[in-house]
DNA sequence: TTCCATTTTGACATCGAGTGCGATAAATTG
DNA sequence: CAATTTATCGCACTCGATGTCAAAATGGAA
């Protein structure tokens, strides 16, 4: 049953002050998906998932700042994790390998997301409205990596070198979603890899395994 | 005299059919500046810029895609100036010393140029309507490195090395510009530089020169 | 049961960005 | 002067986003 937790009756639910939600962030961000997927991005008006779901476009956003936050699934919870496997690490791994294990892990997905991962990443790296919106949440993820890169190197996490670390990290991990969500392959975690060993290898050889 | 070209009567300017502009691109674009920087991006009007040079909000329009283009100065002549110095390196020239070099020389800037510029990068990287729209000018910057990647590389310009060097590059980039602007050094080569040193180093020791 | 506190939802008004369209003003050419 | 060309203007409209207030629904206490 995964209907998630917008079931006014969930079993185990504790007593529930006040009116009960009709609707959820998850029912809401599923029916936007299908809606930019198949009418396009702009077509779809904040209405029209308001609508699909049932509720009024106030509604809409009390759940979400914006039309195009949407999308953005679980982001918050990929960041949080993602602090966490890089805070926990030990101290004497190498920078970088810490650096994409973390990236990696926290990017495990189960074969029943990668469907609608593809579609997610697809829309967000293709339409220039989420392109723009895309910066402001990945400034999120870069000011993550850019601390845990000032702490190794000694450094404020605004100097030049945590910054350029953290911001070709995000570069290198982009490209390898991208990559992966326009090809066919289900090995997300392979292309990540990849990527981050080019990287690593600053971009050296035109063949990066040695 | 920097009123630029906008004067009715220019001297040596040959007959010109129809109405004569009222104002140019670039006034708006000075006008625009000075009330971002000192009211505000959000708190600044379309009607606000317009009124500023005397000219009406559709007019505005005409001269700029949307109100956040207003801030993008002569990006466009800087790209194109970025594709030439790409393609016409030598190719016995390593690829990562083509591409520094071709990044510092698109970005010198005459010393009365740089007050603005300042300003411009300060407000891309720190307003949140801005941080999002450089996503799409900047897509623009990383096709043309990526077509340069594929070519050295023998890859298609869409396959996961040039991408994910082209993202790195941009980052790196952009880290030196923010690192630049919210610093008072003149040195905006000098940043470009060893950012571009720590890409190609792999960000492998904590000292970037050997 | 009745009343109250709490929470969600909805209706309405408002603002600003962006667009389409047609009218008008100013300039050159003939 | 008329025709043409180009720039500007005004107006109406859509849509995203925000603020405010009233209404609906629910649990708990009197």
């Amino acid at each position: 049953m995964p209907v998630a937790s917008s079931d006014p009756a969930s079993p185990g639910g504790y007593a529930h002050r006040g009116r009960r939600p009709s609707t959820s962030r998850e029912a809401l961000s599923r029916a936007a998906l299908h809606l930019f997927a198949s009418r396009g991005y702009e077509a779809t008006t904040v209405d029209d998932i308001a609508a699909a779901v049932g509720v009024s476009r106030r509604t809409f956003f009390r759940y979400f700042e914006s039309k195009r936050d949407a999308i953005w699934g679980e982001f918050d919870a990929e960041l949080a994790r993602l602090e966490t496997e890089l805070g926990s690490a030990a101290p004497d791994e190498p920078m970088m390998d810490v650096l994409t294990r973390a990236v990696v892990t926290t990017n495990r997905f189960g074969a029943g997301e990668l469907d609608e991962l593809r579609i997610r990443i697809g829309l967000i790296s293709t339409v220039p409205s989420l392109i723009a919106h895309s910066a402001v949440r990945y400034a999120e993820w870069r000011d993550v990596v850019a601390a845990f890169a000032a702490r190794r190197l000694g450094r404020a996490p605004d100097d030049l070198a945590p910054q350029a670390l953290a911001r070709a990290a995000l570069g290198v991990a982009a490209a390898a979603f991208d990559s992966w969500a326009s090809g066919d392959s289900d090995d997300l975690g392979g292309a990540v890899e990849q990527a981050f060993r080019l990287l690593s290898g600053g971009f050296g050889d035109g063949d990066p395994q040695p």
